[in-house]
DNA sequence: TTGATTTCCATGATTTCCCATGGCATCCCT
DNA sequence: AGGGATGCCATGGGAAATCATGGAAATCAA
């Protein structure tokens, strides 16, 4: 139910990289979190990725245990396997909602992702993802329009869901 | 679940060979290791391993355990266990977290891995990594870009995970 | 004794903790 | 319906604790 998160919203970054968690994904966070009690942090984890990536994208307790019980079930050795334990467990950072309900991002991710004085947050599934505002609508939102442009006017994104996979 | 090792960092290493670990890997040092109490240094074992083998790899009390289980658990006088004999149990170091919270690398290691004025932290599953920075952007990194490339440009490396949709 | 460890202390830079504010929205009472 | 009272939310600031690092003193080894 507060499984998933869901909307989009912009934050002040102050000077400590302290930010504001919206608060609908506060609740997603705690019910995420196995050992989450009221008045209780909740944990998360902040993949941020190679120098490609650019946006942080923050896992519930539960969704990261998916993935890496996932990342376990590869052989060990194998490529697609150390290249995910790298992605996955070395370019991330594990923390928690503070008591006011932020989350600070240290200096080094939020150069990474060339975030200044606001940030802005957005649902995805179960994860959800922390972008600079103008990157994010210069790579996402004119990614989306030109996907939408090269459609039909009287196309129906909700077809995608029976049948065959978008990209 | 077990804690496990997440982030990656970079850290001087003095004359002595002294080296901070990762504030949050030590964390996970103390968590994996089940004598340790608040006060007490925490246990860990760094396997070094072969000549070919670039890096350092340092494995809490009980990820050791488990592996030097599993090697218990082969034929005695097998090719197999004796190999992973010399390997885990002979080409390794136990040691301990100082109390300000550095590890000491002998000179035999430091040289092992050419590690001069900085290391390089990542973990990696339950353990964690060290390495010498400029080794680890050649021999890891540029393989990971490499393989990146081949790939198609939006190609998202959490794709491997799914052979088949859990949740 | 001499070089190498190991222990202990010192310090600047973060990072964390705790408290404070103003703005909304909701609840409640009459 | 009016008008607090209440409570959560977003944000800011200062004090306190932690971290990374360097160096000196103490201990060891042979």
């Amino acid at each position: 139910m507060a499984r998933r998160f869901r909307g989009e919203s912009h934050h002040k970054v102050d000077a400590k990289g302290r930010v504001s968690i919206p608060a609908l994904f506060r609740r997603v966070l705690e019910a995420g979190d196995p050992d989450w009690k009221e008045g209780l942090r909740p944990q998360l984890v902040i993949v941020y990725g190679d120098h490609r990536r650019k946006f942080l994208e923050c896992y519930t307790v539960e969704a990261i245990d998916e993935v890496d019980a996932k990342i376990d079930a590869l052989p060990r050795g194998s490529q697609a396997r150390r290249m995910l334990e790298r992605l996955i467990h070395g370019q991330s950072f594990p923390t928690e909602v503070d008591n006011d309900g932020r989350l600070v991002l240290p200096q080094k991710l939020r150069e990474k992702i060339a975030l200044d004085k606001e940030a802005f947050f957005i649902a995805s599934g179960d994860t959800f993802q922390i972008w600079q505002p103008e990157t994010y609508e210069q790579e996402e939102l004119s990614k989306t329009e030109a996907w939408l442009d090269d459609l039909p006017d009287d196309f129906d994104p909700l077809s995608l869901l029976d049948g065959e996979k978008g990209e």
